[in-house]
This record gives structure tokens, C-alpha cells and sequence, in this order.
DNA sequence: TCATATATGAAAATAATTTTCAACAGTTAT
DNA sequence: ATAACTGTTGAAAATTATTTTCATATATGA
């Protein structure tokens, strides 16, 4: 699938019904866009023309050529990614999981704000300390969000031991930086840890896929996932990556930001240089 | 070089001198037809409409809607994926980590080897214990991978302490299979740790970005990930996001295939569900 | 040189696209 | 229930793009 493709899909929950049609006919006549004009699709789908400049609008192109392009750039050779079923190689699985993670990236760009991003890897520069919560699933991101800000010099420890994440927020002060990470956000030790961090004055961030979910309300800021997974899993594995690539991104723009961080990431490398052959 | 730029360059010397400036022009701006229209490409080639529509038809196109689609269709290569730089906002960097991630997928899908991939999650459904060794950047990647295999009630152990890896490899048995992650290949821990393992018998598994490593001589079976970082990190941050995937698929084809998996994943949620709210 | 064939671009004709606007449907506030 | 608001829609107008026509220019070969 492609990504235009991949965006219609997307953003069809949030379309009128002309509009659906539309994309409905795109979905089931692919590729046939590209010899149409603007007025015979527009009689193809029982729609206005209108409809179609604004359609192509809200998928971010400039008007109905760019949309047409698009599709012609992306090749009609649409394939469409089902469910995982038993009878699929673990290759294929991996082409639908490719497919899926991308498709959560995209939406997960949508429901990210971008003011509180930046606010949260501000907070993150300025913090003296930064502890990161995550149990279970949300183990591995914190440990990997820790790892990443140890290389950039910073003051970060990941715990997934849930005493350990009380009795560390319970030492925590308006000095420092809690960012507690759950898919559900209603991980209850994480949430009692970030509410205690958050009482004793520092600032709390969370990653969590849920925006009505308790760990916001302990947040000062919340940085949302999105993915569509409930398709064959509880787990949000797709947040996850998600997860990561929030944390990439922070983990890049301090890089960038942070004058001193080319001098330290260097003496990382320099560090780990013996480790290797 | 596409079909369509061969065709003008075959009959070129069969053009006038304004189709020639035509030809010339396109051949010096690869790609910028997609963005203007016949006006424009005419003012910018010095030359009337009239000699664009010929041009076009000359090379079996329809009109100059044709030939521009064509271009479109043809130039695949046109993705403008910049360095992410100090300018860039926080969520402007997470579009472009988007982007390589999804870059990384595919290229990874490339030189991912189908069989192998396919043998290791056989070997892992048939293994009696599962070791996997991780460590720095790689460790939350195991980590996450003795967390997904867990819940499928696996014996899978990860470790991040390069002693337990020695240690653990140097009591394993060839019913029991070891999988090490390292970008690089060349993490000396690991891979000394891998090749203990195989001097027990063990099934030995790797999942490294470097095909020519030294962890690939100690392994039965090779996972290769992709991606082009060299950009703006040593860290292998996209091949990461390409070996979660690789673990994501894994996980999902012994769901899929071990039929006791759906219970076992039920167990896991009914004991995670008095930790949250 | 001249007749013929071909190439060219300005302008006219046609077609495609975009904008505007009024009607309408659904939602929220009063 | 009603008013005010918000967003969707397509017909028609306005704009823009493409194609055709045609007069002129240029080259070719007898």
C-alpha cells in the first residue's frame, strides 16, 4: 500500500459521506485515477468537483493534479495488507508489521502535539534529574530512552522495579524530570509514581497511547501514540515503535540543541571503543 | 535512467532546435516537470506551448499531462529527505525519523533473508530455553524480545551483563537456542558469548546490521537488518526500529503457528490485570 | 531561385481546475 | 424547542491550463 493510499485510510473516519465516496472508489478502482480529469472522477463518484479540490486538500496536496501525481508516483500496484493469519510465512508477517508501523507513525503525527513535544525535550535539557517509569512492555522503551540520554551526557535512570519508581519520585524535587511510560496509561505503580513525583514539584511527562487515561492527569505534559493494532493483538506493539520514534526525535533535537553534546557523544564512543573488535 | 528519458535522448537528434532546448532542459532539471505547467515549462525552456504539446506527442504521449505523469511515474528517486539540522523543530525531526524508519523497513525487507527468518522462529518455537544477550543500545531490543517471548510462555532469559552472558551460554545445550543483537557485529562480549554458546551446541541466531561481522561467523542463522544512518549518527537508531520489527514478526508467526500461544497470551493479560485501573 | 516540407510560437478555442457562494445537515448553546 | 454555529456539499462563475489553428519562418532539394 502506499502512502497516499495509507492516508486516506486514515483520515476516512473523519470524512463526509461525498467524500467517502470517493475514496471508496479510489480504494476499489486503483491506479484509474491518473487518465481521469478531475471532472469525469468527479462524475464517477456522484460528486461535485469541488469536492474532490477540497479532498485532495486535506490529504496536503495543492489541488487535484498533485493528488493524481501522487498516485501516479506511488504505483497502482496497491496491495492491501490484511490481518495476520496462520497461513502467512513469517517473511509476509514481517511486510504487514513494516506496513503497520508505518501506518501508526502516521497517525501517531497526527495526534502528537508538537508544542508539547518540544516542551517535554526542553524540560528534558533543563532537568537536573530525569528518571523514566515503564513496567513491563514500557520497560524496554525506558531503558532505551535512558540509554540514549546517558549518551548524551545527561542525568537519566530508567527504573522497572515499581518500589524503586515510588521511592526514587519520593526523593524527586521541581529540579527534576519524571517521564512515566505506559501504552494503556492505566498502569496503576506507574501512575502512583509519576503522582508522586508531580506532588513533590517536579516536572511529569508521559507517553501513552490513551488520551483519557489516569497517567494524564498526573501529566504536566502528555505526549500521545496513536496505532490501529486491534486488529490481532492486545499488545500495543505498534505504540511502541511509536514510543521510540518520539524518543529518537527528542533524543536528535538535543543533540542538535545541546552545544556540549558532540563533545559527549564522542566520549561515549570513545568509551565503548575497546568493546569492540 | 527511465524509459522516457531514453526515448528523448534516442530521437533527439531527430528534433528542431526548440524541441532540442526541450530535451536539453529536461535532461538538466530531472524531475521539476512534475511541478509546473505547460506555461511555465514553456517560458523556462524559451519556447511556445504549441512545441511542448508536439514534443510530447512525438514520444507517443497523448498531450503534456501524459508526459508529465510519466515522469512522475518514472522517478522514483525524488525523495527529499534532508539531514535533520538545529533549525528543525522537535516534531519536524519526528517526521524525518518517520521517514528513515519507514526508509530502514523497506531496505530491510531487502536484505532480510526469508528462509532464515522463518528457520530462527522454528528454532525458537522448538527451543527448550531461550538466552538472549543484548548489550548498551541492544539490551532494551533484548529485553523486549524476552518480554514478547514470555508472554507467549516461553523460557526465554535476556541479559544486559556481559559475566551472566558467558555464564549462561557456558551451561546451554544443543536443544537450547541463544540470539545476540548487535548493530555493529562487533560487540566482543556478545560475540564471545554466542560462540560458547555454539561450542555447546547450541542454535545460535544473530540480528546485526553488518553482514561481513565477526557475529556472523558464529551463527547458524544471520538476521539481517538494513538502514542509512550515516547521516547524522553512529547509533543504529533505524536498524533498531528494524530489529523490533524482525522481533514483532517472529512474534507474531509463533502466535499465529504454536497453537497454545492464545491461551497462554489470555494467562498473561489475567495476571497483568489487577495492575491496572 | 523557387517549390515544397517542416518547424515554430502567438493567439484563439477548448478543456480542466479552482473559487465562490448559497443551500443544507448536524451539533451545541440558550 | 429554537437559535446560533459549524461543517459539508455541488452548481456556477472565475481562473488557469491545454490544445488547436494558423500565419510566419526556416530548411531542403531540384
Amino acid at each position: 500500500m502506499n502512502k497516499t493510499t495509507l492516508q486516506i485510510k486514515m483520515l476516512y473516519n473523519k470524512m463526509g459521506s461525498a467524500e467517502k465516496r470517493i475514496a471508496d472508489w479510489l480504494m476499489e478502482n486503483p491506479g484509474k485515477i491518473i487518465s481521469l480529469s478531475i471532472s469525469e472522477l468527479a462524475e464517477q463518484c456522484g460528486c461535485g468537483e469541488a469536492t474532490l479540490v477540497r479532498f485532495a486538500r486535506r490529504l496536503g496536496f495543492g489541488g487535484y493534479q498533485e493528488l493524481k501525481i501522487s498516485f501516479a508516483r506511488e504505483d497502482g500496484s496497491a496491495k492491501t495488507a490484511d490481518g495476520i493469519s496462520a497461513e502467512d510465512s513469517c517473511f509476509q508477517i514481517f511486510e504487514k508489521v513494516s506496513e503497520d508501523i508505518y501506518c501508526s507513525l502516521e497517525m501517531t503525527k497526527n495526534s502528537l502535539d508538537a508544542q508539547n513535544l518540544e516542551t517535554a525535550a526542553k524540560a528534558i535539557m533543563n532537568g537536573k534529574r530525569i528518571m523514566i517509569y515503564g513496567l513491563g512492555n514500557s520497560a524496554a522503551v525506558a531503558l532505551d530512552f535512558q540509554h540514549k540520554l546517558m549518551r548524551l551526557g545527561y542525568n537519566a535512570v530508567s527504573f522497572c522495579d515499581n518500589h524503586m519508581q515510588s521511592i526514587s519520585a519520593s526523593h524527586l524535587t521541581k529540579k527534576d524530570v519524571v517521564i512515566g511510560i505506559s501504552h494503556s496509561g492505566s498502569s496503576k505503580d506507574i501512575v502512583d509514581a509519576v503522582k508522586i513525583a508531580k506532588q513533590n514539584g517536579a516536572t511529569t511527562i508521559s507517553i501513552t497511547n490513551n488520551g483519557k487515561s489516569p497517567i494524564v492527569k498526573q501529566s504536566d505534559i502528555a505526549l500521545y501514540t496513536a496505532s490501529n493494532e486491534t486488529k490481532y493483538s492486545i499488545l500495543g506493539l505498534n505504540s511502541r515503535i511509536a514510543q521510540l520514534a518520539i524518543i529518537n526525535a527528542i533524543y536528535y533535537y538535543i543533540s542538535c540543541q545541546d552545544k556540549n553534546s558532540s563533545k559527549t557523544i564522542k566520549t561515549t564512543e570513545e568509551s565503548l571503543q575497546s568493546k569492540k573488535f
